[in-house]
DNA sequence: CGTCCATTTGATTAAGCTCAATGGACGTGG
DNA sequence: CCACGTCCATTGAGCTTAATCAAATGGACG
């Protein structure tokens, strides 16, 4: 909650101190921006703007005319079956950039909405345009994060191929957790999922059936402990389980341009 | 096999005529690119270089110094789980760029292999920077390219996630083929998967038995035909069964950075 | 002609799905 | 305050898909 900002401090220009935007925030995590970079970023940011629970973000075949960082709440990308069955393909949490594959298409490849209420800051596809011109390192940093997205659904696709409901579970909750770190900052925060069990059996290619049992299966096994909508985990066992990764520490950015004006 | 092009003819440097590159046929593919943009490009490719069947190109954990080109053969990542199952994450066909993930991170997040004998084109990894800061429509081509290979991935989220065996098969089937037709060009030639059915389970998250004997229900059905290593589809009885989108028609290039020099 | 490898087939088992019902939490309107 | 509807979690019973285990078949090749 502490993590909405005011947003009247957002758009201020000139000097480093007060350039408060979520992209910058964002990218900085990961590596150093020059005064000239962050100016440039946050001028084309626009105003955050606030979407309702199941509000759509963008449609399956729409064209996607912005990135949208998160601020505050969830939202998620999805498919549809000819039956009705629906396969979640990336969830998004605070601190994530939602669009950085659609983007690329005249048209939407899957259909994006707002789990819960959200507070999103969208970032105009046409100034893309700009920050590759003038920002070849704030571009390599884009890159770099797709990527590191790519990562995550990968291992999310090990886990779907290969691993039964208990271990895909776990490897969801801790992806979920470590995800949530990287906007929260602090570790010991229990983990608020703010899903329901149709919505997580989605993710994970199981029934909400199934999801509910096998919930109820970590709890018995102390796994888990579920206190009205958070969660604390074991960690160290959840994450031998799952064989699982961080994949949010880290990236090389050896290979960058170097800010211009540096 | 007429993919394989006289590797003398790469490195000649001067007039765009002569330019013969792996990474500029790929890329302009999509977009057109400037004789100097052309030039800067090809000059970084290295050498071609044969892989033998079953040659690691890259271990998980280890740096990855350069993107590959693939001109001839199959490769592919996988990632290996505690009691030896294995899930592939992605193939490589010719035409497409090996380490587009794994070159943004310190170390591999997982192996690549080749699945048969290959000719691959080395891409200095440092050479990007120089790609970053001198051609920015490139670097925005790379990273469409990048963005397209996710979207491919989620396709196949979808079908391990949400789809039978059947589906599953012959949503991979169509999606080898269309694979196939980026490099080749003939849209009547048949299949050539050149992958055994474990493979093939591996990456369908399926066991070899299963792959076969849903192989064996797909002939019955007349929807494909083997004939030694090669194979023809019933495509758009197979695109109905396994709802099968093309993703590799086209992406949208109206944000790209034009080239400096046009 | 024997070895190696991949494909094929059969029999049995188990993980997860489907269908169905129950109960709690919460909001709304009378 | 109570009655009612809605959403979601929970639990049970039976069924289906795909996994497992095991073995046979069939090239390709030295």
């Amino acid at each position: 909650m502490s993590q909405v900002q005011t947003k009247s401090r957002i758009r201020e220009s000139a000097s480093r101190a007060e350039i408060h935007s979520c992209v910058v925030e964002k990218l900085s995590h990961y590596a150093p921006l020059s005064d000239s970079e962050a100016r440039l970023i946050s001028r084309l940011e626009e105003r955050p703007r606030t979407f309702k629970a199941n509000e759509v973000i963008c449609g399956s075949g729409e064209e996607l005319g912005s990135l949208f960082i998160v601020r505050e709440g969830r939202a998620y990308t999805y498919q549809i079956l000819g039956d009705g069955r629906r396969q979640i393909l990336q969830l998004y949490y605070p601190g994530d950039i939602i669009g950085t594959r659609d983007i690329v298409f005249e048209q939407c490849t899957a259909s994006t909405v707002c789990a819960t209420e959200a507070v999103l800051c969208p970032f105009d596809k046409k100034d893309l345009k700009e920050v590759f011109e003038k920002a070849p390192k704030v571009a390599a940093l884009i890159y770099a994060i797709g990527m590191l997205e790519q990562v995550v659904v990968l291992d999310r696709l090990k886990a779907i191929g290969r691993m039964q409901a208990r271990e895909r579970l776990a490897h969801f909750l801790l992806e979920v957790l470590s995800r949530s770190r990287v906007a929260c900052h602090d570790p010991a925060a229990p983990l608020e999922l703010r899903l329901n069990q149709e919505t997580i059996g989605d993710v994970l290619g199981l029934t909400q059936v199934h999801v509910n049992r096998t919930f109820k299966q970590l709890e018995r096994d102390g796994l888990i402990k579920r206190v009205n909508g958070k969660m604390e985990l074991q960690e160290a066992e959840l994450t031998h389980i799952a064989e699982f990764t961080d994949r949010y520490h880290r990236i090389d950015t050896s290979w960058f341009p170097v800010s211009r004006e540096d």
